[in-house]
DNA sequence: CCTACCGATCGGTAGG
DNA sequence: CCTACCGATCGGTAGG
């Protein structure tokens, strides 16, 4: 039980940190401001983690580890390419608008993670964009896309998709599923016509 | 002469700091990092510029100046939705790849501007992406481009854009121009083919 | 552009 | 979870 209420108050400072690091950015935010948000002292804090730092790289590597595992089986099954790219597209969003405030975290701190934690987080990412890449080659390859650069498709899909936390939570008429939908079509659109 | 020396000093600091910006973010560069890459002390900016928050005013103004310089002689003109959307475009991208990192810093750390200059930036940005509403607006009410939420279209065309800064120094092999065009055939492909 | 320095605030520790 | 406190660093000023 007491064990049980110690975890339970580390996730609620994680919880408000992650907040407060998407609000105000990670190294404009004290633990003193994030003490004061829980009615305790910033000394407090430290009988529940370890570091300013750890939860940055909680919540970053938690992240990497959702967005995964979220297109992990997506490869295994036998589908057209578009639907491999449409399921990947939804798996991503649905990910990117679970917790938005983790989401920018993850998105727009991950470079104040000092070494190695940065170098592993920078090779993860690498190799999730691989993935996508990887998806738009066997289109091209297999008749279902026009030819296009792959890494500009990528990173076109990818920064239209990554926008989505900052405007999901107050948007309210569509969800994960829908948006997902909506800008597939958008980009597959432009993959299958060409550019 | 002396006054030359001084705003060119003064602009080589504003250089060096945005650049810093970029890399580190606002509140994690100190104004002793600034004077290193100087080559001077810390204390020494002080005579070149009034505050830290200074520099990143200017940057950020003077990118949403240019932003509205480039597109505003664009909708005088006659011609198509299409081209008229083509052309903002174009512009956006021109703006966003002269400097990247300005682009980065305007497009990240505005939010580190205190009152009222916050507010009237984000003023500022709002009149800009409301343009580009009306384009997408004026195109689906002339039949150019089908139906589909306008701020879901413009909010996928700007965030789309405006990554571009984070990959276009090293990428080398278009130009802003034919990167533009390239972002503008497959959003239009999407806007023209409805979702 | 420098030396010398200011008060404020930072992340974090000791000890309870 | 607190009080009391640490050394380091912050943006910025005085005075030259």
């Amino acid at each position: 039980m007491e064990i049980e209420k110690k975890i339970s108050r580390k996730e609620e400072i994680a919880r408000e940190a992650t907040r407060l690091f998407r609000e105000k950015g990670y190294p404009a935010t004290s633990m003193r401001d994030l003490a004061a948000e829980l009615g305790i002292e910033a000394a407090s804090l430290y009988s529940h983690i370890k570091s300013k730092e750890e939860i940055l790289h909680k919540v970053c590597f938690r992240m990497a580890e959702n967005f995964f595992l979220a297109i992990n089986d997506i490869d295994q099954e036998t589908e057209t390419t578009t639907e491999k790219l449409k399921k990947s597209i939804i798996a991503h969003v649905e990910v990117l608008t679970e917790d938005t405030n983790a989401s920018i975290v993850f998105l727009n701190e991950w470079k104040h993670l000092s070494e190695p934690y940065l170098s592993d987080f920078i090779k993860m990412r690498d190799t999730y964009e691989h993935r996508f890449r990887e998806i738009v080659l066997e289109g091209q390859r297999n008749g279902e896309f026009k030819y296009m650069d792959e890494k500009f498709a990528v990173l076109t899909l990818l920064s239209s998709l990554n926008w989505i936390p900052n405007w999901y939570k107050n948007y309210g008429k569509l969800d994960p599923t829908q948006i997902g939908n909506q800008l597939s079509s958008l980009v597959l659109s432009g993959l299958k016509n060409g550019i």
